[in-house]
DNA sequence: TACTATGCATCGTAATACGATGTATAGGGA
DNA sequence: TCCCTATACATCGTATTACGATGCATAGTA
């Protein structure tokens, strides 16, 4: 997948993930993976700062947790990430709507 | 719109507009204007150093033009760039696809 | 006269995705 | 035993990008 075309969604895509339940990294990760069947692979240089910008902005809380000797850092959304989730589906919306009838006359 | 939503996709659309037939800077972003109910309203920031680099790339020729004391840079597709429309069209179609598979549940 | 629309262009900045790199634990295979 | 892979975190530096600001020029309109 081009490096660029995730520019911009990515925020949305990470608050979605964490709204399915709570996930350390690593598991968002897989979940991206595995409910886009493969086209997101997220690596660590753009997963993990992409988090810290999250709870930087308040739109997720973390915590740590120990298991079987490894230590995770599990986000969970707030209420004002949430609302950013939503209002993200809704710009995501209207961006693919205006993308498709630009381009829908190819199809 | 966020500044960033438009990240990795203004080729595609630049592309397509041109697809549409042959046009200038302007009447390029007039059309994308037009076609997104308003939604892309493109800079002059954005738009010219956008065509540049697709003429860099060959994805376009331009060629100058005079019309009422005016000129323009009228910009059309290469087969290159015919191609290339072909490719982000099916990127982007798999990209939302699997955008829509991770957000779709929240619908 | 001044403003708006048309039409091109470049410079500098901020933001971002990501490759590279580093640390550490657990488990499986050679 | 040794090594590789998966899990799990993190940061630094780089390249790319969208875009605001700015500048130039013409035509039409208020």
């Amino acid at each position: 997948m081009n490096a660029e075309t995730l520019k911009g969604h990515l925020e949305l895509l990470l608050l979605a993930a964490i709204q399915a339940g709570p996930a350390h990294g690593y598991a968002i990760a897989e979940r991206l993976h595995a409910k886009s069947n493969g086209l997101f692979d997220l690596p660590e240089g753009t997963l993990y700062p992409a988090l810290h910008r999250l709870e930087h902005a308040a739109l997720v809380t973390s915590r740590w947790s120990q298991v079987a000797g490894r230590r995770r850092r599990v986000y969970q959304l707030t209420p004002k990430g949430r609302r950013a989730l939503t209002q993200h589906h809704g710009d995501w919306q209207e961006f693919a709507r205006a993308v498709h009838g630009i381009v829908g006359d190819l199809a």
